[in-house]
Order: structure tokens, then C-alpha cells, then sequence
RNA sequence: GGCGCGGUGGCAGAGUGGUCAUGCAGCGGACUGCAACUCCGUGUACGCCGGUUCGAUUCCGACCCGCGCCUCCA
């Protein structure tokens, strides 16, 4: 079953024919380091970390690089509101976010350039630019990129370009030769960071980063360029301008795209002021209760972020543990070992080859659960644990299950009962029941309950988890 | 205004031209001291109106509604 991807560029579904047989090379726009990520940049970090492990689990060799952008505007006016050198804040930033990465089980990319290390890269680019035409150096210091130049300019989001000019909402630079045209280098005004380039002291403009990053790492042409949903214009339809002007290639093949995550039917964004820092979310939720969260759907399509919502994911998590509850350390398998004739199996390829269909591989895991669940009704242990290798063995391409059942169900949030706490009720309550002291076992369990416990007995003894 | 996406059962969320999504919740039953967990059973779901078709939630067209991009944002 061959791979199939949903193309931004083509607006279809495309199957994934590799520049380079049996390699794949994917550049992520990863973050702007002023601030905390947030459920938006989230959703962006496990869509293309599932994308990865699939990629990866067929076998083939993946070159992933998502980058940071540590110079920009929006970093300078923050550091000196803080009043601190920018690079205090985006070092702070980007620890915060490989913390956050690391807690949502992301892993590393191959390459994480950062743009304040490719600046002789951005001048290069740049400079080619000006020498074919495609950029000039303005009267105020800065050098554009000149729009009309391009031909293609347009087609990745759909823009008609002549629209794009009477349109225009941004008042007309004087500096710029047509509206439509956007900096590649901003000249430093007096006591602003800067580097040195052919047009003087300045900076990078927004886009020319990942342009000179993703060439340098991945060549001028590779596979699979994404992002998050509002970048599609007019940060990439930029970058391929810039791109396919300097090196006359054509640049990604494929355009990757997640979909926006909501609050309250309303994109979630910094401009709104509606967002959610995915470390407030974690000292809720369990990490993986918020990947699950974010798999659940299927990548492209907008999800909405409620309490509620949570709650379904981890109540819908919790069926996977408690069913692996009891099993003690299951084997996994490599995904290239699984049997590919195995119903399950072919069902979770089928629906991961099509366009990382994990929401439909979900559903196959579940169907995994029940089998399993019967197994272990009827005394087939045998059958459970096969079953149970299976199930972490497939979970592991969408980065869930990671964690021991009885730690899942028993991670405890601020404040809450301690373990031993539990373990000392749950012995007087044996003993109540022993005596057939009902009410007092129950009075126990209750109280249990109210501290946000839920007990469950068997015949091996009563075993316990936090709500 | 331009371009684009979406409206599926109580909720979440896949998918398909004609017998099953899946999970949660609900209901009935088994198990249990009672529960929880688990299992079995259980739902006239596909925005509206036309069209194509033997048959459409699925294809086509119109309409209504919601959302996104067009400006910094993942």
C-alpha cells in the first residue's frame, strides 16, 4: 500500500514518490521563540512527530528538520519590554519548548537550524536575488523581494495575484516598489541588534529564514515542506517565491498543512488572545491525555479545544490501560516485524498510508482492546499477550501507550490523596470486608471516591486509579 | 469582495453509491456483598432542496449555516 498525502499545492491527494528512492526529506516551520508554545504549535509538533514515526516505521530514511526562528520582530519588542538581551528570551523559549516537546513524547527532529546561525546563508540567498532581479535594495536600506517578478506567485494559496494587488490592506511603503513585495533584509536603525551584509548593518525579514535554512539542510529541491495552518499565506507562498527565484528549481514537492485548533468555534491565536500554553494544559491533563487529545482527529481538520473534550481523551486513553493493566512489561515489536496479512495490521496500515489517517487507526486499536479483553475473560493468556504486544506495537507509530498502565492510571495531580494513603484504606476495607462489615466497606470506598479514587475489586485483590 | 474548508446519532469523530466505523455517555443483561472494571445486547446519524441512479449520507447543482486565509500568528 503506497503512501498517499494530501498535497496543499495540488489540493489533492498525491502518493509519496520520494526525490531519492526510499528517502524522504521533511522541513517543518517549527517556532518563533518570544513566548510558551501553545495547543496550536502543539497540534503541529504531534502531527508531523506520528507523520515521522510512520515514515520512519516503513522503512524509510527520513531527514527531519524543523527549525527555529530566533530573530524576528516580535522577539525584539518582547526582550525589551523584559528589558533583557533577545538572546536571554529565546534561549529561555526554546528550552521551554524542547521541555514541552519532550513531556508530549515528540522526538527530536534531525536538524533544528536556528536563523540567527544562518545568517551568511540569508545574505547568500539574498544577494542571488538582487543579481537575477527578483530583489532590489530600497532607499530606506532594505532589500524586497519584488512580486511581479514571479510567475508562480500565487499558487500554493490560491491567489490571484492582480487581486492580491488592488486588495492590498497594507498602506503602500514608499520604499516599495509595489505593495506585494516583502522584506528579505531590514537595515538596523541605531542600537538594534544587526549584521553585517552588502546593504549595511540589518537583520533577516521574516521569511527569507526558512528559505536559506531548509535549502542549506534538505538541497534546493526535497520532499515535504509543513506547518501550521496560517502559514500557507504568506509565509510559504514567500518562501517559494524566494526559493525557486535563487536556485530556478522547483522547491518542496509537497505541502503539508495541519488544521487550527479552535476555542469556542474560533481559531485559537496569539492575536486573539485565546490560546492555551501547552504547560498549563499539562498540569491538568497527563501528556499523553493531550496527544491523544490531538490525534484523535484527523490532522487537517480544525479541532476544538474544551474541558470537555480533554475529558472524553482520557476517559478514552484509559480504556487502552485498563485493558493492559495487570500484564506486566508487554513486548513491543518493530513496526517492519508486524504481519502485514494480519487484519489488524493491514487495517492500521491502510489507514495510515491515507494521509496519516489516525483517528480510523484508532478505531482498529480498539477493536484490538475488546479482542483482547476477551481473551483474557476466557483464561487465552496466551492470545492477551499476543494481542497486547500488537496493540503497544501499533500505539508506538502514533506515539501513545508509552506509559506503564498501573503510573497512567495512578499519576496524581497537585494536592492529591498519596498512594500510601490509598494503600492503607484499601487494607482496612479488605479487613472490613472479611468481616462482612459492608457498611464500613463502603463507607471506604466512598470516601475514596470523594478524594477522586475509583476502586476495582477481582479475585486477586482490589486494585485502584485516579479519576 | 476574492480564495478555500466544513456541516454525520446525546457528545467526540472516521468513512462509504446498496449488510459494522470507533470511543464516551444512555438503556437492558451477565459478573459483583453492592459497585467499579470487563463482557454481551441495544440507536429510523448523515444541514436543506433539487438532479443523476434500480438505489445517495456518499456523485452533481442551488441554497442555508459555521469557520479559515486575504494583516503578526502554528
Amino acid at each position: 500500500m503506497s503512501i498517499h498525502i494530501y498535497n496543499t499545492l495540488s489540493r489533492s491527494k498525491q502518493p509519496l514518490n520520494p526525490i531519492e528512492p526510499g528517502k524522504v526529506k521533511m522541513y517543518v516551520c517549527g517556532m518563533t521563540v518570544y513566548d510558551y508554545c501553545h495547543l496550536g504549535h502543539a497540534r503541529v509538533l504531534v502531527a508531523f512527530d506520528v507523520i515521522s514515526r510512520y515514515l520512519r516505521a516503513k522503512g524509510f530514511e527520513l531527514t527531519y528538520v524543523r527549525n527555529i526562528t530566533d530573530i524576528d520582530d516580535k522577539i525584539l519588542r518582547r526582550a525589551e519590554e523584559n528589558n533583557e538581551p533577545f538572546e536571554a528570551l529565546t534561549s529561555r523559549f526554546i528550552q521551554a519548548m524542547h521541555e514541552d516537546a519532550e513531556r508530549l513524547g515528540i522526538e527530536a527532529p534531525d536538524a533544528e537550524p536556528r536563523a540567527t546561525a544562518h545568517i551568511a546563508d540569508i545574505v547568500t540567498m539574498t544577494a542571488t536575488l538582487i543579481d537575477k532581479g527578483y530583489a532590489y535594495h530600497a532607499e530606506n536600506g532594505d532589500v524586497y523581494y519584488r512580486v511581479s517578478r514571479f510567475d508562480g506567485y500565487g499558487k500554493l494559496s490560491g491567489k490571484n495575484p492582480e487581486e492580491l494587488l488592488s486588495g492590498a490592506r497594507i498602506a503602500v511603503d514608499e520604499a516599495k516598489e509595489d505593495p506585494r513585495d516583502f522584506a528579505l533584509w531590514k537595515a538596523a536603525k541605531a542600537g538594534e541588534v544587526s549584521w553585517e551584509s552588502p546593504w549595511g548593518a540589518g537583520r533577516p525579514g521574516w521569511h527569507i529564514e526558512c528559505s536559506a535554512m531548509s535549502t542549506c539542510c534538505l538541497g534546493d529541491n526535497f520532499d515535504i515542506h509543513g506547518g501550521g495552518p496560517d502559514l500557507v499565506f504568506p509565509h510559504h507562498e514567500n518562501e517559494i517565491a524566494q526559493s525557486e527565484a535563487a536556485t530556478g528549481k522547483a522547491y518542496a514537492n509537497t505541502w503539508m498543512h495541519a488544521g487550527a485548533v479552535r476555542v469556542d468555534n474560533e481559531k485559537m491565536s496569539k492575536s486573539l488572545g485565546n490560546f492555551f500554553t501547552i504547560r498549563e494544559i499539562l498540569d491538568k491533563y497527563h501528556p499523553e491525555v493531550v496527544r491523544y487529545f490531538l490525534i484523535s482527529s484527523h490532522y487537517r481538520s480544525a479541532i476544538n479545544y474544551s474541558e470537555d473534550n480533554l475529558q472524553i481523551a482520557k476517559q478514552n486513553l484509559e480504556r487502552f490501560y485498563h485493558a493492559l493493566k495487570g500484564l506486566g512489561n508487554i513486548a513491543e515489536r518493530p513496526y517492519a516485524e508486524l504481519d502485514l496479512a494480519e487484519p489488524y495490521v493491514a487495517r492500521f496500515d491502510a489507514a495510515m498510508a491515507d494521509d496519516f489517517n489516525a483517528p480510523e487507526a484508532l478505531a482498529v486499536l480498539y477493536e484490538i482492546v475488546r479482542d483482547m479483553n476477551n481473551a483474557g475473560a476466557a483464561g487465552d493468556t496466551e492470545r492477551q499477550q499476543e494481542l497486547a504486544a500488537l496493540l503497544k506495537s501499533l500505539a508506538a507509530v502514533l506515539g501513545i501507550l508509552r506509559t506503564g498502565a498501573e503510573e497512567f492510571l495512578q499519576t496524581a495531580t497537585e494536592g492529591a490523596i498519596s498512594a500510601e494513603e490509598i494503600d492503607a484504606l484499601i487494607a482496612d476495607r479488605a479487613q472490613a470486608k472479611k468481616d462482612r462489615d459492608f457498611a464500613r466497606a463502603d463507607q471506604i470506598r466512598a470516601e475514596l471516591t470523594d478524594r477522586g479514587v475509583v476502586l476495582e475489586d477481582s479475585r486477586e485483590g482490589t486494585t485502584w486509579r485516579r479519576a
